[in-house]
DNA sequence: TCTTTCCCCCATCATTTGTTTGATTTTCTC
DNA sequence: GAGAAAATCAAACAAATGATGGGGGAAAGA
């Protein structure tokens, strides 16, 4: 828990700070917490392993910015999306929401891999976990236009974005053991993740303007 | 790698090794299999760390047989399930379905976790990974009168029951997380699982019938 | 140029972790 | 109850792992 860490020179010569954080991203996304050590890190970039303490400290700590570093990302790329969707009626804001947000997934699957070890595998010496839905839930949910509120969404609706983003997360990071088992080419896969999440999520949302109320 | 441990003894004296299995199963759903140590799950037992290594070997070959076990489980659960819905027109079948087997996951959260920690995080020193879906995913598909032909399930169809599957096992996997963020009780949070799913997955396959193909 | 700061590595340490060995106790069989 | 078999534990080991301290070199500031 300690707390020093350089500070930023913002030259590019921040980069073994950097290519620090990204390896660890991947790591931590393949193997999980426990799974990966401070040498696995240290090696991928080329450096020792006393170097990775210098500039990160704790093990946990390198952690913590990882999910941090991710969800920053991920803010900022739903804030692109919003402004590409703004206006457009429900379900084809869903449709184009779920390719583009696919789309950037697949091409990062740390993501979604660090986000569902950290949501479902605990860590021991249990720290203090800040065990929290980033806020983007909500934010998805207003950019969706399930709420009118962008601060006050209901636990309803937060629980509707979760399936979907849930689902996408999902396939994301189960790509290796489901396109294994399915036996079929990564570019079908994701074709088919695509097609099955449109099969699936649209219809709900399609007619929600008219069937909201009704449904439940 | 060893493959001797000792057999069956048929009567209720299996007890050690099946406690074993049940803590094992507990603790690798909690904390991964790079998070739990053989001593973890020995100490939950009340046993040493060597009876446990008498009783199952490695510890890749104990969680090996927390997998079967709960494939094996999770088989016969599917199997009474079957009976149940058969011969209901679809969406309600789906309806029971899910009611069901949400149900069920909740009160054995292990499952799902062992499940997806499995699928998700990989191994150190990979190992023969018999990476496969479980033929149950066929199975459902069947039941649910997605396919007509219990073998030759299409992808398209392995693919919505992995989403509707996959959507149950994170709720369950994330209850914690997920209800520390909304601020819910565990009976509302179930039931608001299942009005969710309800919500999102029914209509899609609500009219499949008449639009199976209209929809691709 | 001299000094200070920053960055990095070598060597090392204390624990933890997977695993085994050998002795001891318990249970079963006759 | 004697002897065989099975189950358990205490102790130990090697390797892996999280973490630190000191030294050296490059760069920056004086």
């Amino acid at each position: 828990m300690v707390i020093n860490f350089p500070a930023k020179k913002s030259r590019n010569l921040e980069t073994v700070r950097v290519k620090i954080l990204i390896a660890a991203r991947r790591l931590f996304g393949k193997y999980g917490f426990h799974g990966t050590t401070t040498r696995m890190i240290a090696r991928e970039v080329g450096i020792d392993v006393s170097t990775l303490y210098y500039h990160w400290g704790e093990k946990g700590n390198l952690y913590e910015a990882v999910v941090l570093d991710i969800n920053d990302d991920l803010r900022k790329k739903l804030i692109d999306l919003e402004g590409i969707i703004h206006g457009l009626p429900l379900a084809q804001r869903m449709g184009i929401a779920i390719e583009a947000i696919t789309d950037y997934l697949f091409e990062h699957p740390e993501i979604t891999k660090v986000i569902l070890s950290r949501c479902f595998v605990n860590i021991r010496h249990e720290s203090s976990q800040n065990i929290r839905v980033p806020e983007y839930i909500s934010n998805i949910a207003f950019s969706m236009g399930l709420s009118g509120d962008k601060k006050g969404v209901s636990v309803k609706h937060k629980m509707q974005v979760l399936t979907i983003m849930n689902s996408i997360y999902a396939f994301v990071s189960g790509e290796e053991f489901f396109r294994a088992s399915l036996g079929i080419k990564r570019d079908e896969y994701i074709a088919l993740v695509k097609e099955t999440l449109n099969f699936i999520l649209i219809p709900a949302f399609a007619n929600s303007m008219a069937g909201e109320k009704a449904n439940f």
